[in-house]
DNA sequence: TAATCAGTTCGGTTTATTCGGAACCAAACA
DNA sequence: TGTTTGGTTCCGAATAAACCGAACTGATTA
């Protein structure tokens, strides 16, 4: 293998990346690009200009995407002295703040499953001649995400730990 | 609480997890809608001229989006003798379903990633003169991944037994 | 056989997303 | 002071998603 092929790889990785990105984080597919970019660029980071050559996107467009990769903390940039040009890095924390925002997901759908278990019970209360509502739904999905955030949990002391 | 309160927690809840499930699973305002109303309906179930009514939607929305939910594995149906309607539910097996996609898509991530490190690595072999590639990032989201499947593995075991 | 019921299919409209061009701006430089 | 560099902002165009009405279908019933 030589360099071309390992150009033609990254950039095929990138639009494998890129198309998981776009469903997972919820990305337009250049914002999916960008990040998929930084992420198989490791941390010598790239340039707005050399995204916009290597993605074929406009500079609002690129800039724009940017901005909104920042703003929702997962890239960040730096600066070489004598150099105006900022390089763009994934930010270093994250994988915890993957498993951060994955938390609390899974917090916000106990909470809401909670509700919906709380309406059954009230419902089947106020309701005593209809056929009572099952909850086995709820109850094992509240058991599932109890289960998996206390696994996330440890997993997180782990990776700090480590 | 009475019964009118009650019918306005339904709404609200439907709602809540309408919003939910629009990001959660990719669907439409009307698909995640049905879907949500389902989960909170229970095993009794709805018919199709009531979720039209109940969601103010048009019937080729409400049936397209049926279709849709049904083709994905989310819900089904049954009906009762001597009644042509259908009455809609959210599938019985719908939680092991959703841990198996879980699964699916992680094994998925921990694919590609190991895409992204064998590039890396390869990267470093031919590029001994550049600063190498780190991988730190590869390497715990790798870990991370691999834990979560394994906690989601017992957990569906868990569930299945009981 | 006609009419009703319970939906489906098709085509078009509305709305939202995504992107890019052009003009603009602020900092550094000549 | 004028020019270059490295972007940002402000539209408008192209595209895609979501939804709806109207016409249709196939099964049942009168």
């Amino acid at each position: 293998m030589n360099k071309s092929d390992l150009e033609k790889e990254k950039t095929r990785l990138i639009e494998k990346l890129g198309v998981q990105f776009e469903k997972e984080h919820q990305l337009a597919p250049v914002a999916a690009r960008i990040f998929a970019t930084l992420i198989v660029t490791g941390k010598k980071g790239i340039t707005f200009e050399q995204l916009v050559k290597d993605l074929n996107a406009g500079k609002s467009t690129v800039s724009t995407h940017l901005e909104h990769l920042q703003t929702t903390n997962r890239i960040e940039y730096y600066t070489k002295s004598g150099d105006r040009k900022r390089y763009f890095i994934v930010k270093p924390d994250l994988m915890e703040n993957h498993i951060d925002e994955l938390t609390a997901k899974w917090e916000a759908q106990k909470c809401i499953h909670k509700e919906v278990l709380e309406y059954k019970q009230k419902s089947n209360e106020l309701n005593k001649e209809d056929p009572p509502f099952d909850m086995e739904f709820q109850k094992s999905l509240l058991d599932f995400l109890d289960e998996a955030t206390a696994a996330l949990n440890k997993l997180k002391k782990n990776i700090n730990n480590h």
